[in-house]
DNA sequence: CATCCGACATTTA
DNA sequence: TAAATGTCGGATG
């Protein structure tokens, strides 16, 4: 049942009215289910016994009341809720009162008005208001209306070619427009709503014509108009654009003028064109339906990209200026000349914000020059306060008027988006944020700029920002001010699809490793070389943080680092948020860049901020060393390898029920297989295994054939041709990476919270699956090092994560990992700790390894044993106790350069040892 | 041949 | 129903 349907079942409902099944058809235009309703209405799903009343759990208490106050009935029965029913209802037929018990909400209208506050009654239908939470209503709703005309009008005029679609775009816009227009005094009020529904058929078939001329008298100025009727003369010049050009308006039915009336009659004042935008490109995109908005970014997200990117330092420049008329018209002047620049602009929220932020500072600075003056004439209440002003300054200050206008232009302002329908929004959602500021700027000085006719737009440009040339869009002149800034789209290497990857190829030219960035790194590598060079220019994108993590940063930092550019602050991971979707899924980083400078730098990390010197590409203070994949370990430390994968689409594997339940002489065929959920939570899980000489007979065994047919037809019909190869060998793991013997099991993925890295042996030939990581010839002390503080340090450091959990990565993190010498008598040392760890955990043998590593509930006796292994470990590698996971991860960094030098040295050595045997020979 | 990553996917509280 | 936390195997070097 979707929105629309709701919407008209509530109409019919009241047009063929009946009290007897009112609140039956009520129930049943949300669409729930028939069977149900009718028990209802025959009473055994009815928990209430009185009169009159209806109760039916977790859904609706109702009650019919004719003779007292039906408001305080409805408050009474909300308030004695049983049942958890989640709507309480009260009505006499006319009047129609509505509670919803879970958010507070409250409904009071005629019940003839029921059609138009449908959305009330949304959880019924599955839909909850979570999804908008914290959203003004005006604009869901706005979005939702929107969508049901765009739906109809389609219905009368199919949309085939590109430029059928754009002219339905610029058509929504200008409807758009008027809409808001009407409501705010750009136009008289509800002035286009009447003159359609007073001056046009009700049939809509010269709607069409109709709103042809109309947007041509928009379009014209009052000079060029001739024999105009009165009630279009009535309109004024719009300009700016907006209707300059002709395309073609849809055709219209009797429906589709009513839905425009409809939606002309809401209130159009309260919508928040930044963020209305989003959801109105999200409503009209049918493929995005599904995830209304799902990309938009919040406005505290923007603000997080555009503070430290120059609002703070407007601000603290205002501040420093604000007894100095000279300085502040300076800055005044200065705003006036900013850009702004949204290379992934969508429907423009970053601009909008930016725009509003910008005009809000103008006022600040244009109140504390009137201040000033008022100062002066000596007839300001503040004037006390502000005796210590120089008189110099005062009398400057009264010797010029500050004019009551607003300096900045929407031309300041540039963008560049893809899809054609959100550019224009983006568009017209400037003139509206315009317009809407014109108004703020009206309440504080009583006077400003009209906002008709609308001036020169936002420079907003369709087009992909990966291949168009970013200072055609932008120009960029000496000294200018410009701020670059946005939320591209993320897609990792396995989600790129052929456009995207010739987007990389072209930006990228075949750089190494380029491949294997995420799409966003388009936007950072064109913003590099849009700043290098160019001392007040920034840049600052919101993006994925597997940017600023494991295997990204070595190819593409040095890239970004080449130009001469560095990172300015930075907002280390967060997950991502907005209201349309409580969460993306994704894991996200803000990162700031410009020409290097020697600025002080800003970290944001949960709620602090850590000034420093210089800041990584994997966003922590102090250094730029970037740790690049290594195939074997820098130290003297075994080799770790990943487990071995089974690519069989789960046909291996069978859980423990499963595996008890096999005969005897079948169980042979299986090994105990552990991944990281294995590990963490005790399971026990079986997978198909065959040694060589076990595979003839197995292969008679029909459970075993079946099995491995499976995994045949499912190898075989891959994609990919390795896959497909081993199609072939279906008896068999895709990767065996085992050897028997006792292994060392790391997790492949381990939770954020820890402060260890839960690790285990393994002794019974147990098998490791591909999310986990091994290692099969080992000394006991090798435990205690992996387990050690030091380690986790190092790896958080420098290793991928999925979202924000920790990835265990051979050949990111421990091939890189510097451990020193260590002495035999250490390593025995050493290893009692691990004995003691064991011990420890054995004592909680009922607990699982995520119970005894929970930082919350892990045992002191576990804690201490740790402890203790953290000192024995840190011994190592330096006399002095370590006093903060900052100081160990710098004393890594460090040993880890020289290892590496010490490392290039002894190759560079060996490399002319063998040119000199030659010689020799 | 080896392995990193996911504008995620699934379980858990 | 939000919060917690790791699947699985394709794409890439």
């Amino acid at each position: 049942m979707n929105i629309a349907q709701i919407e008209s079942n509530l109409q019919n409902l009241i047009k063929s009215f009946s009290k007897e099944t009112f609140i039956y058809d009520l129930l049943l235009a949300y669409g729930l289910p028939k069977a149900s309703i009718t028990r209802l209405q025959k009473g055994n799903l009815n928990l209430s016994k009185s009169e009159g009343e209806i109760s039916w759990k977790k859904k609706l208490r109702f009650q019919e009341e004719y003779s007292a106050d039906l408001h305080l009935t409805i408050s009474e029965l909300a308030q004695s809720i049983k049942h958890e029913e989640r709507f309480v209802i009260v009505t006499d037929y006319e009047l129609f009162l509505a509670i919803d018990s879970k958010t507070g909400e409250k409904l009071d209208i005629e019940l003839a008005e029921l059609p138009k506050h449908f959305d009330f009654f949304l959880p019924w239908a599955g839909m909850e208001k979570a999804q908008h939470r914290n959203e003004n209503p005006a604009d869901v709703k706005a979005a939702e209306r929107m969508a049901k005309l765009f739906d109809e009008i389609k219905k009368d005029n199919p949309v085939k070619t590109e430029e059928d679609s754009h002219a339905l775009n610029v058509f929504l816009t200008r409807l758009l427009f008027c809409f808001f227009a009407e409501d705010t005094h750009i136009f008289q009020d509800g002035q286009f709503t009447n003159a359609i529904s007073s001056h046009t058929a009700v049939d809509g078939h010269d709607l069409r014509s109709y709103l042809e001329s109309l947007f041509e008298v928009l379009n014209t100025a009052s000079k060029g108009r001739k024999d105009l009727p009165a009630y279009l003369n009535a309109f004024p010049y719009v300009n700016g654009g907006l209707f300059k050009d002709s395309f073609q308006v849809p055709e219209f039915s009797r429906k589709s003028r009513q839905l425009i009336i409809d939606a002309g009659e809401m209130n159009w004042k309260d919508i928040n064109p930044d963020i209305f935008g989003s959801m109105f490109q999200g409503v009209i995109d049918p493929e995005k339906r599904g995830s209304l908005g799902a990309h938009y970014t919040s406005v505290p997200n923007i603000m997080k990209v555009i503070e430290p990117l120059f609002l703070d330092e407007l601000k603290e420049e205002l501040e420093k200026a604000k007894h100095n008329p000279k300085k502040l018209n300076e800055l005044l002047y200065r705003l006036s000349k900013i850009k702004i620049f949204d290379p992934a602009c969508g429907s423009g929220n970053f601009l909008i914000i930016a725009y509003k932020e910008l005009r809000r500072l103008e006022i600040a600075i244009i109140h504390h020059l009137q201040d000033l003056q008022k100062a002066a004439a000596g007839f300001n209440s503040k004037s006390e306060q502000l005796s210590f002003i120089p008189k110099a300054q005062l009398s400057l200050a009264a010797s010029f008027q500050v004019e009551l206008f607003s300096r900045i232009q929407l031309s300041q302002f540039f963008g560049v988006e893809i899809d054609d329908f959100a550019h224009e929004i983006a568009q017209l959602s400037l003139w509206l944020a315009e317009h809407q500021m014109n108004v703020e700027f009206y309440r504080e000085f009583g006077k400003t700029s009209p906002t008709l006719p609308l001036k020169e737009a936002g420079k907003i440009v369709c087009g992909n920002a990966c291949r168009l040339k970013w200072e055609k869009v932008c120009p960029k002149k000496e000294g200018d001010e410009i701020y670059i800034l946005g939320n591209p789209p993320y897609l990792g290497k396995k989600e790129q699809l052929v456009n995207h990857k010739l987007d990389m190829q072209l930006v990228f030219n075949s750089q190494d490793g380029f491949k294997n960035l995420d799409y966003i790194s388009i936007w950072f590598f064109l913003a590099a070389k849009y700043c290098s060079n160019t001392p007040k220019c920034k840049a600052a994108f919101v993006s994925t943080n597997s940017i600023c993590q494991g295997e990204q940063v070595g190819n593409f930092w040095i890239l970004i680092f080449s130009q001469n550019i560095e990172i300015i602050f930075a907002h280390t991971s967060f997950m991502w948020k907005n209201s349309a979707k409580s969460n993306a899924g994704v894991a996200v980083v803000i990162v700031g860049i410009s020409a290097k400078n020697g600025s002080i730098k800003k970290i944001y990390s949960s709620g602090k901020i850590i000034q420093t010197q210089e800041i990584s590409p994997y966003l922590t203070s102090g250094t730029t060393t970037i740790v690049t994949k290594r195939s074997r370990p820098l130290s003297q430390i075994p080799e770790m390898t990943n487990g071995s994968m089974a690519n069989d689409d789960g046909n291996f594997f069978i859980d423990h029920e499963e595996y008890i339940q096999l005969p005897s002489h079948l169980k042979v065929y299986f090994r105990q297989i552990l991944g990281a959920r294995e590990l963490f939570y005790s399971f026990k899980r079986y997978a198909l295994w065959l040694k060589d000489e076990d595979i003839e007979k197995a292969l008679e065994i029909d459970l075993i054939k079946s099995i491995v047919n499976k995994v045949a037809k499912y190898r075989a019909g891959s994609t990919r041709e390795a896959t497909r190869k081993l199609a072939n060998t279906s008896h068999l793991f895709g990767e065996i990476r085992h050897k028997s013997g006792q292994a060392l099991i790391i997790p492949g993925l381990s939770a954020e919270k820890r402060d260890y890295i839960p690790i285990d042996f393994l002794t019974n030939g147990e098998i490791v699956s591909n999310l986990a990581q091994v290692i099969f010839d080992f000394d006991p002390w090798l435990f205690s090092l992996l387990s050690s503080r030091l380690n986790i340090v190092w790896v958080r450091a420098t290793s991928g994560y999925f979202k924000k959990d920790l990835r265990y990565s051979p050949v990111l993190s421990y091939n890189n990992f510097p451990v020193p010498y260590i002495s035999d008598q250490r390593k025995q040392e050493i290893t009692q700790c691990v004995f003691r760890i064991l011990e420890e955990r054995e004592r909680h043998s009922e607990k699982t390894l995520a119970q005894l590593y929970d930082p919350d509930k892990m045992p002191a006796g576990l804690r201490e044993a740790h402890r203790q292994n953290d000192l024995a470990i840190e011994r190592c590698y330096r006399s002095r106790p370590f006093e903060s996971d900052e100081e160990r991860l710098e004393y890594l960094f460090k040993l880890y350069e020289k290892m590496i030098a010490e490392e290039k040295v002894k190759d560079s050595l060996f490399e002319k040892e063998k040119k000199g045997r030659k010689v020799k020979k």
